[in-house]
RNA sequence: GGGCGCGUAGCUCAAUUGGCAGAGCAUUCGACUCUUAAUCGACAGGUUGUAGGUUCGAUUCCUACCGCGCCCA
């Protein structure tokens, strides 16, 4: 490409001119009076003739969305914080030089003005400008007005582009942090304290999956980066804070999904002296002041492919079922009578279950080697799964796949252990805690039995843990919140790349021609 | 990892059976002192993801690779 028609090097250029008009390239500050936002909340009611009266003087600033140019007047539609707002720029008001710099401006510069609030012949509230101010140039275009940037890849890698040329994009995360402030603030005014702990374990502990491991050099040690802060939240209520929270990120080494991101985002609370059905009810209540504060009401619209419908999080809406009792509900009928609660209780009966399920639906990975348990709640996910869309609560789970959760007092092979889905997701685990140490080691060894078996996702002893439990860990339910998932469902996102604001992708390969962005 | 689909100008998209690679927006130049997808006129913009193959001729057909998306394990 010639030089005179590279964007960048033309952009660069014009830059130079505007500094010959004695405008700063990159100045330091810019004093505004009013945020886009706050013009629009305040005068928008206004009539012209109120604003003429009034002469609202102003100084705002934004990014340069749209340029319209007749002569020796003008029009450019500013943007900031998600708004947009006109401003009017003639030559007689602005005087030449502003003009000047007005002619060299392009879209997607910043610019500061000042001016008085009016009404234009078509009724829209603009800024009369007085003075522009060049406050950062713009030297690679942006995407075209009427589409924008719908390529997904390019929508992901280049987040800040996205998020300049779509509003809806905006606003997801914008939700996304009304959700974690609704969360803390309703934790912090029932007493609950917020604490940081580690990010790099020794022991990768706390829930079933892979972990990523790094190396510190100094202690020349293998870390892994933490797949849930569980275990060090419960030494801490050993310690005696009594109610905990984090809010931080887990890392699990797995593949990429609709809902799955390696690293996601948990709110991780335990509180002394609770249950698992203390935690449910905390927990149901959270969700349900969550989607009050990020959407004002607790109908949140989700979309599916066979029509709009909407997920209701409010209590009255929430059904509740042991795992056992969902997977005798969803039962397909093809796959003939539904099961009894006597089919769940040996090895042999459950094998049955999934053959029967095998035969008339599709396959579901059955590995006769494994725990009953383990076989259950697979089974479990391929009966239920896809059909919880309302919020429902799912609890008494497997002792097998439940190394950390206590059990229940009439039936020692089932734990007190809940699970919340919606959205055919689960968004929430919780328990009451195992804090009989000598059952947990038993847990424990019994985990390493089943990572010898092959299963490598399954736990690994930590003898800390183990002791801390020892100087006694009083009775404690606890639960662990997906973040991420919970903001797919408050803002009708179908994939958790599109909450995440940087979702994991290959890297860029280095760029083999020019590069985009020359350097002098 | 397997299956399906996609990759063309900065962006959004076309291109007949395999026959001269196009449009809109953005950019550049010109006109225009109330436009809002501003309008009008003109110019420019391409190694069709990469590397091979078939063919007189490949954006199109074949193979491999790279990247992305969807579904599945």
């Amino acid at each position: 490409m010639a030089f005179e028609e590279n964007v960048y090097d033309l952009r660069r250029d014009k830059l130079k001119q505007i500094e010959a008009l004695g405008q700063e390239s990159y100045p330091r500050r810019y004093d505004f009076t009013h945020t886009a936002a706050q013009i629009i909340s305040e005068y928008s009611l206004k009539t012209g003739e109120e604003l003429d009266a009034a002469r609202v003087v102003v100084r705002v600033v934004g990014r340069i969305m749209a340029i319209r140019q007749m002569g020796k007047a003008g029009f450019v539609h500013l943007q900031q914080g998600g708004q947009r707002l006109q401003v009017y720029v003639k030559k007689d008001a602005v005087g030449e030089k502003n003009f000047e710099l007005y002619k060299l401006l392009d879209i997607g510069d910043h610019i500061g003005v000042d001016g008085y609030l009016f009404r234009t012949r078509t009724g829209e509230l603009s800024v009369h400008a007085d003075g522009l101010t060049f406050l950062a140039k713009d030297l690679l275009p942006l995407p075209e007005k009427w589409h924008g940037l719908t390529d997904v890849e390019l929508r992901y890698r280049q987040r800040y582009v996205d998020l300049v040329m779509n509003p809806d994009v905006r606003e997801v995360f914008v939700k996304r942090s009304k959700l974690v402030q609704s969360l803390r603030r309703s934790l912090d005014g029932r007493g609950f304290i917020e604490v940081e702990t580690p990010m790099m374990h020794a022991i990768a502990g706390g829930a079933v999956a892979r972990p990523f491991v790094t190396h510190h050099n100094t202690l020349d040690i293998d870390l892994f980066l933490r797949i849930a802060p569980e275990l060090y939240l419960k030494r801490l209520t050993v310690g005696g804070f009594d109610r905990v929270y984090e809010i931080n990120r887990n890392f699990r080494n797995e593949g990429l999904g609709w809902r799955w991101n390696p690293e996601f985002t948990m709110l991780e609370f335990y509180q002394a002296y609770a249950d698992y059905r203390e935690v449910m009810q905390l927990t149901m209540e959270l969700v349900e002041q969550a989607a009050l504060d990020v959407n004002g009401t607790t109908k949140a619209k989700w979309t599916l492919p066979d029509g709009d419908q909407e997920i209701n999080f409010a209590l009255a809406n929430w059904r509740r079922m042991t795992m056992r009792e969902a997977i005798i509900h969803f039962w397909p009928e093809a796959a003939g009578a539904k099961p009894e609660m006597s089919d769940f209780a040996s090895h042999e009966s459950v094998g049955a279950l999934v053959k029967r399920f095998n035969s008339a639906h599709s396959h579901m990975a059955y590995n006769p080697a494994e725990p009953t348990g383990k076989t259950i709640a697979n089974l479990f996910e391929a009966v239920a799964e896809e059909h919880l869309v309302q919020p429902t609560v799912i609890y008494e789970f497997p002792a097998a796949v439940s190394p950390l959760s206590k059990n229940k007092p009439d039936e020692p092979d089932w734990v007190e252990r809940f699970e919340i889905f919606a959205g055919k997701m689960e968004i929430a685990n919780g328990f009451s805690e195992l804090n009989d140490p000598e059952e947990q080691r038993r847990r424990f060894e019994h985990q390493i039995s089943e990572r010898e078996r092959g299963d490598d996702e399954a736990h690994q002893m930590d003898e800390d843990y183990i002791r801390a439990l020892s100087y006694g860990l009083p009775p404690t339910g606890g639960l662990g919140l997906g973040i991420d998932r919970l903001t797919m469902l408050l803002t009708d996102s179908h994939t958790i790349r599109d909450v995440i604001l940087f979702p994991l992708l290959r890297p860029e390969k280095p760029q083999s021609k020019e590069p985009q962005t020359p350097h002098s």
